[in-house]
Order: structure tokens, then C-alpha cells, then sequence
DNA sequence: AGAATAGTGTCTATTAGACACTATTCT
DNA sequence: AGAATAGTGTCTAATAGACACTATTCT
């Protein structure tokens, strides 16, 4: 910060009023399908469109703990229930016409949830509800939430890739079946079972054994699966990489 | 957004302002070192730490933009070899009390930069200059930005894994010891020279030969080198690692 | 001449992935 | 019984990395 910037942060409103906002763009897997958390707006702009969940960042929180708190609202969630689910900082959209009332800087937030309840139960009148992915509305998104949905869920499929957080969208126990329906439906692809079971368990702390069992085989037949629980690992190494994209590369 | 933040959004005095700043960690090689692009700052607060480059977003730029016209201004660069330097978003920080007059959330943004002339001739009347990013002055740094330049490293450490982002630093042609010699400088430790150089020519895009060669061999003796410049790839597949590290993943 | 460096050859250990197969549990 | 699934065995190709070596160019 220069001087000349350093004399005019005396008074702010020296400068066109910015706000800061945090968004979330908190994932779940449902019924085998990757769904996003989005709130349906009642009033203009966007009357009637999705929009991420987010609000103005208060004076006295940090930008996390707003898209936490964010998080908490329209969830419904608290305690233990939230802090279990994964919440990183995933970039800042601040293009000048991105909202048509002022200008506003959105930091928004990439959060990996387990499947929860329905109900949004602090929210507003609001319609909040979870939607598949694949299928939103592209021109029912409100503001220029659909990039950043686009990048959230880049970020979630990069992130499984050398990261163990696949198992924040499980419960605190799951089968090593359970955690390549993670890796398939981010993804968007099949794996094969023996290669991604011989995988999993051969990464250093990325899964630790119960020594426990499922009650039961899977629906359709088959034994009981061991039960696991993350390990200690922050970073998978060997990563698990997705299967090559040409098209990524050039 | 919910309805009661709309509402809020008509008037946005009605929450305590928030400024944005851009800032830009901005790095260069010298003399087989990584370098910082700062400013010594002349008044307070920090009067006499160094700082990052940066300042108040304008009205009507978007991020991006405004971290390009910062790292133009501190430079002195403009044109072609402004757009030279790799650019993109870091990351915000916004803990409310990061600067003590107020409020101020900063979109920090990372760059790479060929080694420049010293003289940041567009700058102010603060000192501007290149140090090194090993043995910063720990407590001159100002505000959070140790915590920024620390994000920043560890950042271009892994873009160099999975990405041809490394030529950036480097003139359009270059030798293969020469790009080896940035990875060793970012990563801080030696490579293997022969294993380095197949490893380089056989990840498809990420050099090309020019067909020339240098003028001279090196200066202590040694054959003249090939020349490339950057290929058409985006990633690099497959990545160059980092030699394992212990500590990185538990 | 002697030293340093660019670039290639070769071998081994690790990993990814294809495929096969057994054992278990479901309807 | 028949089907589906959990988990393991085995083989091959790709890759990382150690090490050796040649050819070239410097002082």
C-alpha cells in the first residue's frame, strides 16, 4: 500500500463503497448424485433464481468464520454436526457489474458435508433446498453463481485427488465401497472396485480399520464390508489420480 | 443471499465499511535465489516495514485487473512484457483486525516474473526493491503479509508440480538446466540433472525445441546447451513431484 | 590437460491398471 | 440356486530415481 492509498484509508468513503460478502458452496452426495446447497430468491435481483448461500461478512468475524456461520443458518446445523464438515476458502469474485445494486466482493467458500436432513431449519423465508449438480437450472442462477459452482466443484474433484477430505462427505464410519461412490460421483466415473480397495487401504493414513463389520451385505447379495474411519493423513501420498484427461492438458 | 441481507443491501451504510485491497506476492529469480517484489513503507502504521505491493481496488476493475495495474505500477512494466507475468488470485484475507485503521479485506494475488530491471520507475516515493524471500525480515513484514508470502511460496512449490508455470520465470528460450534451476531454487533442494532433463522432454507439451542452441557452453566448461520455449500444455501430465516429504502429510 | 556440463543409456523399485478369482451374503 | 459384492492375487505397462557414461566446451 502506497502513501497516496495510505492518506485516503483515512476516510474510507473516500472511495466508492465496496461490500465484502461470504458465499458457500456446500457439497453433499444424495442418492448417488453430487448435490449443492442453494436458496431460492424471493425479491429482485434474481427474484425467483438460486442463488449460493452467503450474506455480508460481519464487523467482528473473520471471513470463515462468516461462511461457517452462513453454513449454520441454512442448515440448521451447530456444534459437533458443523465443525465436521470441511470448509476451505475457494476464491473471491469481485467483477464490477457482477451484482447490479453495488459493487460487491464475494469470497466464497467450498464446504464437503455428509448427506443431511432436509430442513433448513434457522433460514429465512427463503426456499433452501439441496439440488443434483448435473441438472441446475443454468440460467436460474442468480448473480455469477454459476462460475463459481463451476469452479467449487473443480476444486472438490482436484481436492479428492491428493487429499483424504472424500471421507467428509461419509459418516464418521463407512466402507471402503462406500468412499468410491464418493470418488465415482465427483468424479462422474466409474472406478474399478479390487484396484480402488487395494488403493485406498495402501495410502498411509488415509483410512484406519474399526475392526468392525457392516450388520449386513449389500442389498442385492454379498458379504459384509470392514468398517473404516479417516486416518491421520492431510495429504495422500501416493496421490489418487483421476484416469487421464486428454483434454485437460493442452 | 437471504431477504434481510437484501434489504441491508439497499443502503450498505448500514453495515461498518470494508475496504478491498488488491496485493501482489510477486516472484522473481536472482542470483539462483527466490525473490519478493516489496515496498518499504513510509508512514504508519508499519512505517518502515515492508509491505506488498498493493492498494484499493478501483470501481471499475475487476480483481485481477487491479493486482495487473499494482504489479505495473511497483514495475514500471507495461505492455507485452507486463502480460508476460503469470497472474492469478492467491487468496483473501480479512481477520478484522489484520489492519489496525479498519476493516480491510485483501485479495491477495500471486505472480511470476522473468528477473526484472531493479528501478520500479511508475512508484512512489516509497522504496520498492527485489530481497530475497529466505531470510525476510520475519517481524518488518507488515500487517499478515509474512502469512501471505508464506501461502504464496508454498503456492508456486506445488504450481510447479502440475503445471509449465516455471517458465515463467524465465526468458522465451531457455535451457534445460536453466528451467531445472528455477524448480530447484522454488523447491529449495537439487535435482538430478540427467533425470530432470529426459523427465522435462518427455512430458508432451511442456517444452518445445527452438533448434538452437546457446552461443557458449557454460562458464566453467560443458558443451553448448539446446534452447525451447514454452510448449501448448496447461498441466503437465505426467506431473513432476516433489521428492517425497514426511512432514507434508500427516 | 583437467574440470565441468549436456545429454543419453540402463537398471531397479514403485505404482497404475487390467483381469481373474474366491469367499460371503443377499433374494 | 443364482446373483451380487468384498476383498485378494497376478501380471503388465508406465514412471521415478539411482547410477554410469559419452561428448562437448570451458579455463
Amino acid at each position: 500500500m502506497n502513501e497516496q492509498e495510505f492518506l485516503a484509508s483515512y476516510d474510507p468513503r473516500a472511495y466508492p463503497a465496496v461490500a465484502v460478502t461470504v458465499d458457500v458452496v456446500a457439497l453433499t452426495i444424495r442418492e448417488g448424485a453430487l448435490h449443492l446447497l442453494l436458496i431460492r430468491r424471493g425479491e429482485p435481483p434474481f427474484a425467483g433464481h438460486w442463488a449460493l448461500p452467503g450474506g455480508f461478512v460481519r464487523p467482528d468475524e473473520d471471513l470463515i468464520t462468516g461462511a461457517r456461520r452462513e453454513l449454520a443458518e441454512e442448515t440448521g446445523l451447530g456444534g459437533e454436526r458443523l465443525h465436521r464438515i470441511h470448509l476451505e476458502q475457494l476464491g473471491s469474485y469481485g467483477d464490477p457489474d457482477r451484482d447490479p445494486r453495488m459493487r460487491i466482493v464475494s469470497v466464497a467458500h467450498l464446504a464437503f458435508a455428509p448427506d443431511l436432513p432436509d430442513a433448513a431449519a434457522g433460514s429465512d423465508a427463503d426456499e433452501a433446498g439441496w439440488l443434483p449438480v448435473t441438472a441446475l437450472p443454468g440460467r436460474q442462477l442468480a448473480f455469477d453463481h454459476a462460475r463459481v459452482i463451476d469452479d467449487g466443484v473443480e476444486r472438490a474433484r482436484s481436492k479428492l485427488e491428493y487429499t483424504p477430505l472424500a471421507t467428509r462427505f461419509l459418516a464418521p464410519e463407512f466402507t471402503i465401497t462406500e468412499l468410491r461412490a464418493v470418488y465415482e460421483t465427483v468424479w462422474g466415473q466409474p472406478l474399478h472396485a479390487g484396484n480402488f480397495h487395494r488403493k485406498v487401504l495402501s495410502v498411509p493414513g488415509f483410512v484406519e480399520s474399526t475392526g468392525a463389520s457392516t450388520e449386513r451385505g449389500g442389498a442385492r447379495g454379498g458379504p459384509r464390508a470392514k468398517l473404516y474411519r479417516a486416518g491421520d493423513a492431510r495429504l495422500l501420498h501416493p496421490a489418487l489420480l483421476r484416469p487421464a484427461r486428454e483434454e485437460a492438458v493442452r
